[in-house]
DNA sequence: TAGATTGTTAATCGATTAACAATC
DNA sequence: TAGATTGTTAATCGATTAACAATC
């Protein structure tokens, strides 16, 4: 049986949910309530209640939500009590950047390849990987059985490596070049385009 | 006279829109219709044309809109007919890779100091760029006359950063670390952090 | 002209909020 | 117990879509 889809504006803010939990954590709080971590979030508090109620019952009345529990039923409902494994394409700035990025350690991601067409990039050192070469990228990805990738190569070669990414049995892509993919249905895709979202900001600004 | 508030969810497609059209510029395509742009992008045509007539009425019917006057209005509506300063604030892996982005090119925006606390950073060159002294933060933003910023610091320090931001005149922030920052009303703030994008996908797998 | 596509209205759909009984 | 906070319902609010007259 197939429980009820969850709307996707209520997916994108548990990773939020979850950030917070888990900075409280550190922060050796103990518990909770849905009109705190709404402060903390600018996000109402019925809304959070709301949100959490989709997936279960999590809190008690009167006292709140244990964090630490809370974390853990976020991670599960999230798939992110388990590592992923995941591919970086493109070892310029940005795939240096993200190769590197100690940033994924707890949240459920572990990188552990990275690509390059440049000759003078393969085999070279990027922290503590060597880089592969771009051409073996679909069979490698196969082999290794990984389902998320993250593209930082030029706009003009995404799309060439999300075809590949694709065949290579893909299902999730972080694409941090500045074009839209074309990819099946059954594969996600979520964009980091620094400039969309200055231009955000300065439609306020005068 | 002000005109009416248009909802931020609104303002939000608009630089996806932007981007698509100077695509399709650079494609050195003339004319496009509310259809072709929202198969590009996964948008209802109806949707798009409704935001744009929010602004104005840009199209013609029968033919469609002329793409560069579109973008052209785009740009005037986002307030990126003109170039952005921007501050960067981190000299790490990420302060590099956003310090030496190429992508701001056209878009609006412009690198033009990058800081850093470490003493054996500052004064060491990145790209163009000489890397200052974090202590000058506020000061040097200030007489610079710079809105836009970019936090590229640990979790630990971002708060931080962004009250010496503010102090200093900053009123649009694009922060890279993993933690939400408080800031006043007048102060727009927006995050990337790819373990949220991650985990949204991750969701929907296995 | 005929065909195409806009801008806009009204209808639909979905998301958010307010309120409160339940209960820790 | 009294106070606090949940989970949930119903009401409100806002966003999206369908449809079409206008017109290029």
């Amino acid at each position: 049986m197939t429980g009820k889809t969850i709307p996707d504006i209520i997916v994108s803010r548990l990773p939020l949910y979850l950030r917070s939990l888990q900075r409280m954590d550190e922060e050796n709080r103990k518990v909770t309530s849905s009109q705190e971590l709404g402060e903390r979030l600018g996000i109402s508090a019925a809304q959070i209640r709301k949100d959490l109620s989709q997936f279960g019952e999590f809190g008690k009345q009167g006292t709140g939500y244990n964090i630490n529990f809370l974390i853990e039923q976020l991670c599960r409902i999230l798939h992110v009590d388990q590592e992923w494994d995941v591919a970086v394409i493109g070892a310029g700035d940005i795939g240096n950047a993200v190769a590197r990025y100690k940033g994924f350690k707890n949240r459920g991601f572990r990188v552990v390849m990275i690509f390059d067409d440049d000759p003078d990039k393969i085999g070279t050192q990027i922290g503590e990987f060597t880089v592969s070469d771009a051409n073996d990228l679909t069979e490698s990805i196969r082999n290794a059985q990984i389902q998320v990738a993250m593209i930082a190569v030029p706009g003009s070669n995404a799309q060439n490596v999300a075809d590949r990414l694709v065949e290579g049995g893909i299902k999730a892509i972080l694409n941090y070049a500045p074009i839209n993919l074309n990819v099946p249905e059954d594969v996600n895709v979520q964009y980091i385009d620094p400039s969309i979202h200055l231009q955000r900001m300065t439609y306020y600004l005068e």
